[in-house]
DNA sequence: AAACATAACAGTAACTATTACTATTTTCTT
DNA sequence: AAGAAAATAGTAATAGTTACTGTTATGTTT
């Protein structure tokens, strides 16, 4: 009933920073070696403690890679486009959020999110 | 540089009934237990390995749930709904392939496949 | 039809991303 | 300052998946 309180650490904020000041769309174990540059004794088990907390809390988004999770710092609208080749993530823009609107009532479902991810080869790829 | 040839398993084709024969998109281990009706003593190296080569040659699709992998025996186009209640994938028509071809030319990207996929709960799950 | 090459198999061990556990430390309230 | 419990570091456990190994099934060539 009553709301859990969260408490301030250093190592949330700190995990944070890291997810938020990159654009590659990290996994935890690259989150944890990038901490671990400001916190070197930081636990991987409070990497992804802190990381599942930030994403209750909608501070970060989780992202589904082949075999694992990424997470993003850009909370914003946005697609995403993965290089199959290079493994690189791209932001997108590209579907207008009013089409589910329709489909919500159509078919009786609530929509909470939504995720369009495109595969294939980036422009770099393909040029070399 | 030789194709690899493919040899007939009588495994792989009871796999690839199974995941046809249901709406479900199963995961890895629902469709070693149904296969198993079928051949008791197949084993789940074998579903794994098979299921993964059904993929390959496109004859099933790969659906990345919360933390695992489901199969699809549905090859045409469609998305998908999932329910956060009970765990439930739905089929949808929703996107037009279309509007990827126009994205594709403005970012000089190659498209290989694309995956939308929504999430709430379902209409059963509101009226219960 | 028999011999051959190797794809596929069953059974099991290993791997890896993630979560759970535990004793200790940090944070926040009284 | 003292107390309650959230959070931590370190480690063990879990679970989905892949790798390995000796044997069997399949398709091809004599
Ligand atoms: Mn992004
Ligand atoms: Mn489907
Ligand atoms: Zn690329
Ligand atoms: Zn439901």
């Amino acid at each position: 009933m009553e709301p859990i309180k969260q408490r301030y650490s250093h190592q949330r904020e700190t995990i944070l920073q890291v997810v938020q000041s990159t654009l590659v769309h990290p996994n935890a174990d690259s989150v944890y070696k990038e901490t671990r540059k400001i916190i070197p004794n930081i636990s991987l088990g409070t990497v992804y403690r802190n990381l599942n907390q930030l994403v209750e809390s909608g501070r970060i988004l989780k992202l589904k890679d082949e075999a694992m999770v990424r997470y993003d710092g850009n909370t914003g609208q946005h697609d995403h486009f993965r290089c199959s080749k290079c493994g690189k993530w791209y932001d997108v823009e590209l579907i207008d959020q009013s089409i589910f609107k329709s489909f919500a009532e159509k078919h009786d479902f609530r929509i909470e999110s939504f995720n369009l991810e495109l595969a294939g080869t980036c422009k770099s790829c393909l040029d070399s």
